[in-house]
DNA sequence: CCAGATCGATCAGTCACGCTTATGACACCG
DNA sequence: CGGTGTCATAAGCGTGACTGATCGATCTGG
């Protein structure tokens, strides 16, 4: 009855499904069956149905051990997390997630954060690309930094960090590389890229399906990263359009950056649970609110 | 980061001493050690003072820690057994601490109690002599069955289970054996023999250190167990008196029991945690007031 | 009704780590 | 200054946590 196994259990009465458990917790799907089957030995009856080979459920009592057992586990988690920040003198943490690539042009906020709040620890961690609210909603994060639209009725939408225009990878090689600017129309006539299983809006929000004037932008492959997709770019396979800033941010030879003027900027903003809002996240927005969105373009 | 982890830091937050945790938790003491160096590595600081070998402190983060964690550690074990319970049909348990002796004569409360309360289930746990409050503080036994005088004041004293006079257990091959009954003040000529350190106003009850006339009743060894104990009585090395309705529960044909009519009688009583009360110990104690002490003798 | 896909259970094998005994290192005490 | 009580460290053993491979059952689409 250790730890781990609440922690499999827990995370199978949410997913309801052994393989996606098993990919969550980095364990083989065969482990987590074991676990389960063990932990209900120790309880003594079955906490889960699956007789139905389609679809795993919880018994009564599996949901209501689920129900004692949530609470439980997270207030446990928080204490021993309190312990080890306590240790090296913070009060609290705030876990920023953001794309790397954006962190140096948020320098600003981050500096003005730890000296405004010492004993906040701020953490910044990368956003999967694939699920960035999921991360916010298991607990992973406690912000994100994200662009426009969010339609999540569970987020809260907290202040503008900047709003930024679009500038289009191309590789040095190709045909566009030379123009000074590139119109949205363009978009259309070459291959891009997306990272799979993005939220439709929020896809839509970086780079529409369509330009204005009424062309499919079509995708071709799915990638996981920013540096597989930026391999791709500079093969002169696909281009991309990228927020302005990260230009400072790669300093790669082969790739050219032209300015995209007549395709809609991104607002960057800061999102988090409405139900896990905390004094270092009212802190943290405070201080964007404060200092305002960062105009004067990337440090 | 385990949950035997946390039990072996708790406890040792409570004993602040290695060797006494470590028995507490049939471990060694290396491995108590080992547990906490691995545990303050996982925190990143020390929870523990131990420069003194004279003894061990908390540090602050440790103290907050144990603050923190015993609440929660305790939800969690509450939760566990609850689904335990849940599967065997029982919306909780009564754990009932006393000697195995006893539990005959007690019969009939077993009996209504369960009858009346089929959704407690009731669990009859043998009691350790040399801490029977103990047990019932560190919350491993709901209620004691024991003789008064209780003097302990976060203890609520219960109703009378029964009232019984004393017997002298001898060998039969003892002086007294052939004697109808026995006086108090002949209990002060022979050796006898009590478990060690038990509460001393406690084991006085049981039996007096001096007897009415003023003689000394002098205990030579300690034992650890009643089978020890009788062991010694059968060999002729001890006398001991017990319970009148213990008779009923050895049937050893090697000591003779002897009525001890002027030895004050002994009052049993239940006796719980007044702050741990909870709904199944109200129903016992209200089953044993309304079936009366047991007065018919022992089954 | 069959072929293929999906998903949980089971098996056999490997390796880490939980725990022990023995010993070391240190701080107090008489 | 040894003796005693106490925690830390070392070395070694055995269990059980974990994996990849496979099985067997169920569902879906043509």
């Amino acid at each position: 009855m250790e730890l781990r196994d609440i922690e499999v259990f827990l995370t199978l009465a949410d997913e309801l499904h052994f393989g996606r458990t098993a990919e969550r917790l980095h364990l083989s799907q065969a482990r987590v069956s074991q676990i389960i089957t063990e932990y209900e030995r120790q309880i003594g009856g079955s906490l889960f149905d699956r007789s139905n080979r389609r679809d795993v459920r919880l018994t009564p009592v599996g949901a209501r051990l689920r129900d004692d057992l949530t609470p439980v586990y997270g207030a446990l988690r928080d204490s021993l997390n309190q312990a080890k920040l306590a240790v090296r003198g913070f009060d609290a943490e705030l876990r920023v997630g953001l794309m790397p690539f954006n962190v140096p042009a948020l320098h600003g906020y981050w500096e003005a954060f730890t000296t405004r709040h010492p004993h906040y620890e701020l953490r910044l961690r990368y956003a999967s690309f694939t699920d960035p609210f999921g991360s916010l909603r298991r607990g992973e994060i406690d912000v994100l930094v994200t662009w426009l639209p969010v339609d999540e009725p569970d987020l809260t939408i907290g202040p503008t960090l900047f709003t930024d225009t679009h500038v289009l990878a191309v590789a040095a090689t190709h045909e566009l590389a030379s123009r000074s600017s590139v119109p949205v129309e363009a978009l259309a006539d070459f291959a891009h890229v997306m990272v799979a299983n993005m939220p439709e809006t929020w896809e839509n929000g970086y780079l529409p399906f369509r330009t204005p004037g009424g062309k499919t932008i079509k995708r071709v492959e799915a990638v996981t990263n920013a540096d597989e997709l930026l391999q791709l770019v500079s093969t002169g396979e696909i281009i991309h359009p990228f927020p302005a800033h990260v230009m400072h941010y790669w300093s790669l030879p082969h790739i050219r950056w032209l300015p995209m003027p007549d395709l809609s900027p991104l607002t960057y903003v800061l999102v988090w649970r409405t139900d896990a809002e905390s004094d270092p996240i009212r802190a943290f927005a405070r201080t964007v609110d404060d200092l305002g969105p960062i105009t004067d373009g990337p440090v």
